[in-house]
RNA sequence: GCCCCCGUCAUCUAGCUGGCCUAGGAUACCGGCCUUUCAAGCCGGCGGCGCGGGUUCGAAUCCCGUCGGGGGCACCA
């Protein structure tokens, strides 16, 4: 069997949500197990909603999830051009010989009057489909309604009786009775196409071999199948229409051996605690505030594959080579996938513990520029910082914009002091820890965490305290707050000169 | 209204060609140990087959019904 073509083509409006990447990331999962190829399209044939920026936006997005494609926006390929937009050439050519043909047909009603007779369809109990009103109107109807300056959208008719069939990798045989399928629209009034038309003139000019995509586009895919053939068959002149129609163009002819689309695969769709299809209103549904949020992208792919996928049940933490070797769309399961954010947050956390400090380091440093501690791109010793802040930072931030926050004191020529930890801290005995501390740091040689624990653990025997009692007022002295990482190893980290101004301008806080 | 799908611990799920399931894993939660704060780590615990019938020696697994949830029925995709 040939390689399989598979794509991933999202409508550019708005931010890539992550219901939209765990689609693209199945069909990616997909290809690149199978030595196939992930063809990235842009489906941006409404005007009133696709914006550039959104593009853009869902090009990143997919960069930093690290699903890379073969043919699509900025790498281009053999069967483009692969945004929508530029291919109005070619839908405007299928849909004339569609007219021509005489499957499809010019209706003339308004937006206006389907939505008013959708509503009294509803509201009587009936089906509120398209009834197919305009099918057979003559040649005076038709120049009537243009005399009124109406504009025909062009609908494809459908069969009125017996059904269709068709396969999906996910829900088995699917089949719909054509009577519940009502003749749709393929081009809009103002002559650009509608999803139907586009997306299944892609699909077929592009050889996708298997469409995984949302259950919500389950039921559009016997219309899909029906323009599909229409598509395929011999328009009399020994090619097929759509062959027709690519030459007509100028568009790259498809292979002689391309067919049909092959499979389809409708992914159950991911819902928000509401249970409800997920969206905006659900929170963080975008990628990029994932990203944000310091969420390593390979762990969102890992989660985002367990959405409706699972390897066996108990192995669920994942690399990206794992996952591309495991998957397979006959283990997706049909029941809607609800997005585990607590388990993100867990594997999260797991996968920053088991990076290399350096990497970490490395991954850390935008969430360092974002939060204005370090310089865009960071100088040689905030570079050198980080590195030496990472290893304690790894066991405790579950994100990686958690760790600012954690650590920003190192990066502050000013302590700022929480007051609470000032008042519960820096009292009683503290003052007398910070004297003894003082001139003992200022000579412990060497400067690093196991002296230091040294010279604490003296002043514990020497003052009779616990080790709790002399480290706390010390940690409060130096980064400002009663939570910090290991306090030998956070002193070591910073020089100690800043130690000891630190904690001789503390030295005025304590409440005696 | 019509068509389609789904229903296992709090959450995500494995199991669903019937016995290996006194239902497994993960997350969350609770407890213990460790401990210089916060974490981490280790050990332990709590907790579920929506409901009702049926088939069967035996059902989470098959059938029927019921209830509940969701998706679709656009000149959006």
């Amino acid at each position: 069997m040939a390689a399989p073509r598979v794509r991933f083509c999202p409508a550019p409006s708005g931010w890539l949500h992550v219901g939209s990447a765990r689609t693209a990331l199945y069909n990616w999962l997909h290809a690149r197990g199978r030595g196939g190829v992930f063809v990235f399209r842009i489906e941006d044939t409404d005007a009133e909603r696709a914006t550039t920026e959104s593009m853009q936006g869902m090009v990143a997005a997919m960069r930093w999830l690290g699903l890379d494609w073969d043919e699509g926006p900025d790498v281009d390929g053999p069967y483009g051009p692969y945004l929508q937009s530029e291919r109005a050439p070619l839908y405007a050519a299928v849909a004339r010989r569609l007219l021509a043909a005489g499957v499809a047909y010019e209706a003339f009603e308004t937006p206006e009057e389907l939505a008013a007779e959708r509503e009294r369809a509803r509201a009587e109990g009936r089906p509120p489909g398209y009834s197919g009103a305009h099918r057979e109107l003559s040649e005076e109807r038709r120049a009537a309604y243009r005399a009124e300056g109406r504009l025909p959208v062009l609908r494809v008719r459908t069969p009125d009786e017996g059904e269709i069939g068709f396969d999906d990798v996910v829900r088995e045989r699917v089949t719909f009775a054509w009577r519940d399928v009502p003749d749709f629209v393929i081009l809009r009034a103002d002559g650009t196409a509608t999803y139907p038309l586009a997306n299944t003139v892609d699909d077929l000019a592009q050889g996708i071999t298997l469409v995984a995509r949302g259950e919500d586009l389950l039921a559009s895919t016997p219309r899909q199948q029906h323009l599909g053939a229409l598509l395929l068959a011999d328009d009399g002149s020994g090619r097929s229409l759509l062959d027709a129609a690519l030459a007509e163009v100028g568009f790259p002819a498809r292979p002689t051996d391309w067919g049909p689309v092959a499979a389809y695969a409708h992914l159950p769709m991911m819902v928000g605690p509401d249970r409800k299809k997920l969206s905006k209103r659900h929170g963080a549904v975008a990628v990029d505030e994932f990203r944000r949020q310091g969420f390593l992208p390979e762990v969102l792919v890992n989660l985002l594959a367990l959405c409706g996928w699972s390897y066996d049940g108990r192995t669920e933490q994942l690399s990206v080579d794992e996952l591309v070797r495991y998957f397979s769309f006959e283990r997706v399961g049909r029941n809607p996938a609800l997005f585990d954010a607590d388990k993100l947050r867990a594997f999260n956390g797991d996968a920053i513990k088991a990076l290399p400090p350096e990497a970490l380091a490395d991954r850390l440093v935008p969430y360092f520029s974002a939060a204005g501690l370090v310089a865009d791109p960071p100088g040689t010793a905030e570079r050198e910082l980080l590195g030496r802040l990472a290893p304690l930072l790894s066991e405790r931030i579950q994100t990686l914009a958690e760790a600012p926050p954690l650590v920003a004191f190192c990066f502050h020529d000013e302590v700022s002091y929480d007051d609470k930890a000032v008042a519960k801290h820096l009292k009683g005995r503290a003052g007398e820890v910070l004297d003894e501390a003082l001139p003992a740091l200022e000579e412990v040689e060497p400067w690093n965490h196991e002296a230091i624990l040294a010279v604490f653990d003296g002043l514990c025997e020497k003052l009779g305290l616990g080790r709790g009692k002399v480290m706390q007022p010390v940690r409060v002295a130096v980064a400002g707050t009663a939570v910090s990482p290991p306090l030998p190893e956070t002193l070591a980290v910073l020089d100690r000169a800043t130690v000891v101004e630190r904690i001789r301008a503390a030295r005025a806080l304590v409440q005696e």
